[in-house]
DNA sequence: ACCGTAAGTAATGAACTGATAACCTGTCAA
DNA sequence: TTGACAGGTTATCAGTTCATTACTTACGGT
């Protein structure tokens, strides 16, 4: 296998790890194991552990905003158009059914006291922000779509549809936050 | 000074700790200093670091809880009123200023792989929720409600207010997150 | 004066962690 | 064949971190 080949393996399993215990609960081992590799190896590749997950977190970021301009760019999109933004709407849909992206970024918000990482996920929100905000829709409309898309990312990130029927409170929480056909069952990220 | 008052320092310290670095992240060597305490002690008053952690999120969540709680309490809540949202909008403003708790809280969901942690967690934000749905108001509008504090959570967590200027991309965001009246630089929280 | 207890600290250790250094091994060109 | 290089690994280490144990000190009651 080529060098490159086995960097984007690493990548991929750094996003796993990092997503679940994040940047310092995760060590080089953890993402070593996960990519069967030796631990001296994923540090060599990516030169440090704040490297790496800087890294990671950049490439989430990217992923979640390309996902985004893709759909935008597709069809022309119509902000007073309910439809369409029911469309974008789709798109985290989909992306929250791979979470590890999403909870990649969440990570990097919560360590944003690093400032290497802090500086990243700003740059990763602002650029999904621009993004829509281009589109010429009202700005209103697009903080909340932002705001429902971090209550999502939240709900993910406590694993509410993992523990489901356990509290009915949380299941009230649950069935509030995904809405728009949104179906939480369909998130538990066997 | 008795036990009591000291283990209350202890504790603000470390919820001071945690928001900043989080569970991983925080030694309970960090939060001594904080205290200007031993580390032993600190491990010695709680049982061991997640003990400690549990606490501090449980009280942050309790106390996030108690703010809306009394808020709504207050004066009867009418969930047709604009005005009244605005009461409990306020609410949350306020909580943003001592960003601690907030941010705990959000340290709580980033590390909610953590069995333990995550029941905190859903608990919290389940409760939250409870108190805001028993008031009778739309399950929409309290969506958007839920939504919106999680989108300024977020906003707090990567340090926008401190960054303002440096990024025009950034300052947009910032532009279309804070919004009723809030004005970003009053949570610089210096 | 003296003892018991509450409220701590100092000393220490075992395990973990990120990083470095040294070494191995297959492949391919000359 | 041999040399060189890409693509790894094993061995090792210095620093950190949570936790335990044993010790100290202040103080109120008798």
């Amino acid at each position: 296998m080529g060098a490159a080949d086995r960097r984007a393996l690493v990548l991929a399993a750094a996003t796993r790890a990092f997503a679940r215990e994040g940047f310092a609960g995760t060590t080089t081992d953890a993402v070593a194991r996960e990519a069967q590799v030796s631990q001296p190896y994923v540090v060599r590749i990516f030169g440090s552990k704040l490297d790496l997950f800087v890294e990671v977190l950049t490439a989430a970021g990217e992923r979640i905003r390309a996902a985004f301009a893709a759909e935008l760019a597709r069809v022309p999109f119509d902000p007073e158009d309910q439809d369409d933004w029911a469309r974008i709407g789709g798109v985290y849909a989909r992306l929250l059914a791979d979470r590890d992206h999403l909870l990649v970024l969440m990570q990097g918000f919560t360590a944003s006291s690093v400032p290497e990482i802090g500086r990243v996920s700003r740059r990763a929100m602002a650029l999904i922000h621009r993004d829509l905000a281009a589109t010429g829709a009202d700005p209103e409309r697009i903080r909340a779509f932002i705001a429902q898309g971090m209550l999502l990312n939240v709900m993910i990130a406590i694993e509410a549809p993992q523990h489901l029927g356990e509290d009915a409170d949380v299941d009230a929480l649950s069935a509030c936050a995904f809405v728009d056909g949104l179906d939480p069952r369909e998130f538990t990220g066997t």
